[in-house]
DNA sequence: TTGAAAGCGATACCAC
DNA sequence: GTGGTATCGCTTTCAA
């Protein structure tokens, strides 16, 4: 027998295991194959297939529970409607917000996502993407740690015709990506501390891995030059995205002779570590040091000891644009822009706390 | 000409977007297409290759970066290596560490996950679960909220043959599960506080949906009664898993002539409600009520103003008993047991408090 | 309106 | 060691 798979076995049923295909369906009706299809894919009318024959096909799909094997229909299309995505950890919400965000606006548009394990184990990443890639994904959208080192990886891709944008941070320059304006985001920050009556301002860098790190570092350094404020190179510290390390960075700092009255983190995980470090010496926040955050990334901030004054980078709009770009490149156009940079708000709590003195 | 996608346009080149085929490597080595096949699946060894041979084709598959297409492979084997994976949103710890639990367990099988979009819009369980079988996915992990709503779907994928196992609270019974024991962890969130000497405590209900929520009442209740305490009906409050819906359920219980002097909270994020509005009406905790949570879910819980005691759910046990259940069913084998129940444990912190009166 | 035929890119079995 | 042939389930083009 020719289709062995599909092989009705007894009136009403099917063979265990065995899936009705759409070639059995349209046996059932004495139909070829094509105009099944046309039916299933609601492409019909234009090809001008009787109304009968619709519902003919249409209680045989129902009665057989008849549903389209998607890979064999990729396979022949030469197209998946999946998009890769491979993001940093979503263990806090903003990251678990742009992969939602993202879900769903490629939901929208008939893709759905494929999502790369690198998400936890970084040193995977170049291999979980190409691995994305070898299951034929209609694009990708990468925010790699390592980005930075992954230009082969990259050119391969393109290679391949695989349309792609970073999201975040630039991994590396001539490639489409919608980011956060980083530089922009510590201004605001470091702005916020200075209006406040600060002039010792320290800055705790995450890691050092992205550019999108390089350009926060920018722009506190060229924000305090703009106040006229020294920089102190006792002010830099690094925090490596954890909270461990950020305390303990924290409590040096606080040991100069000179410590900061206020600190600038990259991310809120570090301001946490920073500001445990702070009530640890018995010192009080914002009274003693005013800590900002990055990203409002942390749950139920409100009930925290103190709760966190931070930059909120905007997700929704992060992912929006990045599906935005990613489709038109992907259908054929040519996107507006290549580069887009959001801009964060500042969401002010108590970690910062009122003027540093009244004038 | 018969095979135009991998058509070699330039010696060395191959036209743009047009990706190297199995067929295409096989005909610049001037072999066919078995013969290739057999030294990517590395299998050529039992098959009797030449070494030379083997390394013509390596040396080819290098040089025209040659990578099968997953796709084509899934189809013609009839299996994907495809794990479907629906999971309440992970946006605290708990699920967030199972999913990687599971990502990293199937990834040591070969297996990789695609993650149902129904972890965010649980109205849109049921569908997102389907299609991901139109996937072709060999086998699924669930948990859905509305599963008990869901008897027709379990059976359509049954009748499908594609095996499937319940993580974290079983939808139905008779159907293979790996669960919490919600029983046994009220009763140890109960014991602890009646060992305190807590006598009047409350139970916060998480929401309706799931028979795990069932079983934590059952688990509150039976321990009143077995330590001979009375069960208050006013004790039995809704939180529906929200913080803001928990706060004002507490507030009212804090109206009742005799309020509680103890809850336990299905949720974290209820406990932090909870704990809010015991704050907000000026009373302290432990001191004036004591809180225990439900699943050491909250990122930097000791950072709160007061870090919860709470119940762990075994992460790393769940994922990996149920990936061993779902392997065996998928590989043919008969699972040891078809439900696993594990309890959890209790960690203890700040918002329980000592003993409630010493002696 | 409908159907036949040729792919898509692989696997698998079986002779040579 | 190697190659032919059938197949997976669906899309697409072109004739009838």
């Amino acid at each position: 027998m020719k289709y062995p798979r599909s092989e009705i076995v007894q009136a009403g049923t099917m063979r265990q295991e065995k899936v009705t295909s759409m070639h059995a369906v349209a046996k059932l009706a004495g139909l070829s194959r094509t105009t099944v299809s046309d039916v299933v894919n609601n492409r019909w009318r234009e090809k001008g297939i009787t109304r009968h024959t619709y519902d003919r096909v249409q209680k045989l799909i129902a009665k057989y529970n008849y549903r389209p094997n998607m890979l064999a229909r990729s396979l022949a299309a030469g197209k998946t409607y999946t998009i890769g995505v491979q993001l940093p950890s979503s263990m806090y919400e903003h990251w678990n917000a742009v992969h939602k965000n993202l879900d769903a606006a490629f939901r929208r548009h008939g893709y759905h996502l494929a999502l790369a394990s690198a998400s936890w184990f970084h040193d995977a990443e170049e291999d979980e993407i190409r691995r994305l890639c070898d299951r034929q994904v209609d694009g990708l959208i990468l925010s790699p740690q390592n980005g930075m080192r992954l230009h082969s990886l990259f050119k391969w891709i393109q290679q391949r015709g695989i349309p792609f944008v970073f999201i975040g941070s630039v991994s590396l320059p001539h490639y489409f990506a919608v980011v956060d304006d980083n530089s922009s985001n510590a201004r605001l920050a470091v702005e916020h501390l200075i209006r406040l009556g600060h002039e010792r301002i320290a800055y705790l860098h995450s890691t050092s891995r992205t550019l999108g790190e390089r350009e926060r570092r920018r722009g506190y350094l060229q924000t305090l030059r703009d106040h006229g404020l020294r920089v102190h190179r006792e002010y830099l510290g690094w925090g490596y995205h954890d909270f461990d390390q950020s305390r303990q960075a924290m409590l040096r700092m606080l040991d100069l002779s000179e410590p900061p009255t206020a600190i600038y983190c990259g991310a809120d995980t570090m301001a946490l570590g920073v500001i445990d470090a702070i009530l640890a010496r018995g010192m009080r926040v914002p009274d003693d040091v005013a800590v900002v955050g990055q990203a409002d990334d942390i749950a139920f901030i409100s009930q925290y000891r103190v709760p966190l004054t931070t930059i909120r980078q905007p997700r929704q709009q992060l992912a929006e644009n990045a599906v935005r770009m990613l489709l038109d490149l992907i259908e054929g156009r040519t996107p507006a822009q290549s580069l887009i940079r959001l801009p964060g708000e500042l969401i002010i709590r108590d970690s910062c706390g009122g003027l540093k003195q009244a004038r």
